[in-house]
DNA sequence: GCCTAGGTCCCGTGT
DNA sequence: ACACGGGGCCTAGGC
């Protein structure tokens, strides 16, 4: 028997249960009537209610309502739970310090109190990522333009670090933003950056493109692209289901690679003049690190 | 009694005690040995392991480790419950639609079952956000600058909505952009937006400042700042516990406030030119909407 | 420890 | 619905 529960203890049984269970690293929960109150890098109270408060070995606290996915308190992994009767309630405190905060949730009657021993791989492996994207773009760059030539990953600049940079078939430096999804006007602003970093570092003559690689961008974003003369490419995240007309279920090989429209990216500069009903193409990302 | 447990349940009787708890719309945790497998916007799957899943009326699904504040797996409010028997294991499916997502857990054993009816209170009252902190700064504007006169808030534009925006003793316009926390790259690229749309817009001949007004600055951000010749002002978020010299404790009123330091704001752009070593004032959010 | 950016971000607010 | 930005964001990866 890996889990153990009580039901309605006095305050100071499930004091012994909970001291218990933290010696033995389990995992608990407690269900009860209670007051939450926080305080450090901001404050909150919440008054009288029936919740469930979530401790982990790691030093993790979540107090659960019946809504919401995001916890309504919480302390971060790195705190130290303590337990306590005091004033005829069972005190529950975690703590942490840089920054120093406090977690206090004071049960007037606990209902349930478990206590489990948690194992197995808590590591899962998600696709779908932009590291995904960007792995799928290595394998078939002409999916952002053809002839692009990826040079470089991460690059770093004064910036910060560039999704993907390359090289187009005129030689000129691109600069390509990568999302997973649709993107608004800070993506734009990102990439605006990384370009304004890359031709202050070169300083070449030849003038640095800047690329915006996702599946859709908002009005907004679209216009804050042009201004700045940035481009737009639509592909979709690898093994995503949504689809833009009747897409194939996602192959190993792309369907029309090379068939990348022969419309030349203008050199003016007033480019993502790319057609608004351009569909998205869609990437499957199979093959980790080629 | 408002929680019910049952402990190593057969498969069939876990199944009826979770149709009666969804119908009654409880909250439910099931602790067990299970896989779990993701499908939506990314894609996931998770080998066999001691999890605790935990189940909300309102659709929310949590599948929790011993490790981390995160879920390791998830789905969003509004998701759909369905519990079966399949293949000798329980498997309790969350499914919602735009965008179709479906997390699937499969319990081979299924350790514990709860159900408990969560009510009181759910909204908690936060201080120290950064709404706190614009409502302080209308209280005493002069801690951005001296002379300097609020406006108007969340002024739309069109790079979006600016925090606050006013002008300063020369009548020159002023957009500030506020953060609870120490601030890097990204919120200097979003006030520089801001500016450069007000300066399209309203297209005057007077210059338009930016100040950045937060806690602190990282290098690049400070080195982005200035090379757009904005402004920074450093502020502690209200309710704050860290100090930065012996602050004292909050008050309601603030200590030096015409103390703004003389030197005048160099109009010719490469600002930021506050000295490093200026200790951040502190502010107080007594007043809500005064 | 700090910095930088991604996230199945979540979430509230407005349109 | 979408759009936009805040968040006690959290988390990973580098330095």
């Amino acid at each position: 028997m890996t889990a153990t529960t009580v039901h309605e203890p006095t305050h100071r049984e499930a004091l012994w249960e909970l001291e218990d269970a933290f010696e033995r690293g389990d995992l608990i929960t407690i269900f009860g009537r209670c007051t939450v109150e926080y305080d450090g890098r901001a404050a909150s109270s919440l008054g009288l209610g029936r919740r469930l408060l979530l401790l982990k070995p790691d030093g993790t606290a979540l107090v659960h309502t019946d809504e919401k996915q995001k916890p309504v308190n919480w302390q971060p992994p790195g705190s130290e739970h303590h337990a306590a009767v005091r004033d005829g309630r069972l005190r529950v405190r975690s703590v942490r310090t840089s920054p120093d905060e406090t977690l206090d949730v004071h049960f007037e009657t606990v209902e349930q109190l478990s206590a489990m021993a948690v194992s197995g791989r808590r590591d899962l492996s998600v696709t779908g990522s932009e590291a995904d994207l960007r792995n799928a773009l290595l394998d078939r760059p002409a999916v952002i333009e053809s002839g692009f030539e990826p040079l470089a990953t991460e690059r770093p600049t004064d910036a910060g670090p560039i999704d993907l940079f390359g090289r187009d078939t005129d030689g000129r430096p691109v600069v390509v933003e990568l999302k997973r999804r649709r993107v608004g006007p800070s993506a734009a602003s990102q990439l605006q950056r990384y370009v304004a970093a890359i031709e202050r570092e070169d300083g070449d003559d030849a003038a640095v493109r800047g690329i915006l690689v996702a599946p859709s961008v908002t009005d907004r974003a679209r216009r804050l692209l042009a201004e700045h003369g940035l481009e737009f490419v639509a592909v979709e995240p690898p093994s995503s289901t949504g689809d833009a007309g009747g897409s194939t279920t996602l192959d190993t090989e792309l369907s029309q690679t090379d068939a990348v429209d022969d419309s030349a990216h203008d050199p003016a500069g007033d480019a993502t003049g790319d057609d608004d009903g351009e569909p998205a193409r869609t990437l499957s990302a199979d093959e980790e690190s080629h």
